[in-house]
DNA sequence: AACGCGCCCTGTCCGC
DNA sequence: TGCGGACAGGGCGCGT
């Protein structure tokens, strides 16, 4: 998907065109993207229903309406949340839920693959499954200490330990990769060998890594769109994900790819070890 | 009980 | 041009 900086790059575009608005109407088109309720009670809980804010949580966009509704969107791999008035909102091929707001304009759910899920929750009842993510990567709670814990913990692949939702929340393979390259460990270390010094480069290199894609607004391999269904900017500045048999920039190796748990990771073999 | 694995589904690309 | 296989940002549920 669409991890953490994808997710964070749709909400702030979504933030100030969407907040206060009411939903006058909602179109379900595919309703295998609905977790766990109808279409017509997804209808019916959402209508006229006010939105008070929009943040995110892990990859997740977390839109909250008035009278105790929350509408949680994970991305799953293809997932697209584009506003009608984008020049590029008539491209979208796979609309799955059209929101229909009070000022005219739509905000249309897309998903090719429909991995995605749109899910609603009462604030109560997304507290309990908001608890059961780890730790905000860029918030200050995330100390290198707190990732060596962890890390100790666990045997799994390091890459592996990174793509956990329960311990970190909103890395995905494209980042863990590239932060485990800057940090030089490589993606098939078991978590509990990494070391204190390496786990401080790695926490350092997973903010450096997610704030870099914020601000150059994601990375587009294919199917990523922000809310105006633009491209991110950070694909050219990947330095190993999807660059197998490409020199490392660093030393000039021939970077690999290896299969873990059935994900591609890369690495260089020199740099990471 | 921590893990590994298969699966959900569609599109694209590559080799033959 | 067509066809089969590999592969893709994620996450859930199952069995061990």
């Amino acid at each position: 998907m669409p991890e953490l900086p994808e997710a964070e790059t749709i909400v702030r575009d979504l933030r100030p065109r969407v907040t206060g608005r009411r939903v006058v109407g909602v179109k379900v088109i595919k309703p295998d993207v609905l977790a766990r309720i109808s279409p017509e009670q997804f209808r019916r809980r959402l209508k006229g229903r006010t939105i008070e804010s929009v943040g995110r949580r892990a990859k997740n966009i977390v839109i909250r309406f008035d009278r105790d509704l929350v509408l949680v969107i994970n991305l799953g791999m293809t997932g697209r949340v584009v506003s009608s008035d984008a020049p590029r909102a008539s491209e979208l091929r796979h609309v799955a839920v059209r929101f229909m707001l009070d000022d005219g304009r739509e905000l249309l759910y897309d998903d090719a693959r429909r991995f995605g899920r749109l899910e609603l929750f009462s604030s109560n009842a997304w507290a309990e499954r908001d608890a059961q993510f780890g730790v905000e990567p860029l918030s200050a709670d995330f100390t290198p200490e707190l990732l060596y814990a962890g890390l100790k913990q666990s045997r799994v692949p390091v890459r592996n330990w990174l793509l956990d939702q329960t311990r970190i929340a909103g890395v995905g393979n494209i980042y863990a990769n590239e932060a485990l390259y800057r940090a030089g460990i490589r993606p098939t270390r078991r978590s509990n060998l990494v070391t204190p010094a390496e786990a401080a480069r790695l926490r350092d290199a997973i903010r450096d890594v997610l704030s870099e894609a914020i601000a150059r607004r994601g990375t587009t391999l294919a199917d990523y769109r922000d809310a105006n269904g633009e491209k991110g900017g950070f694909e050219p500045l990947l330095q190993v994900y999807g660059r197998e048999g490409e020199p490392c920039p660093r030393c000039g190796s021939t970077v690999r790819r290896v299969v873990i748990s059935n994900r591609s990771a890369f690495y260089c073999p020199k740099c990471q070890r």
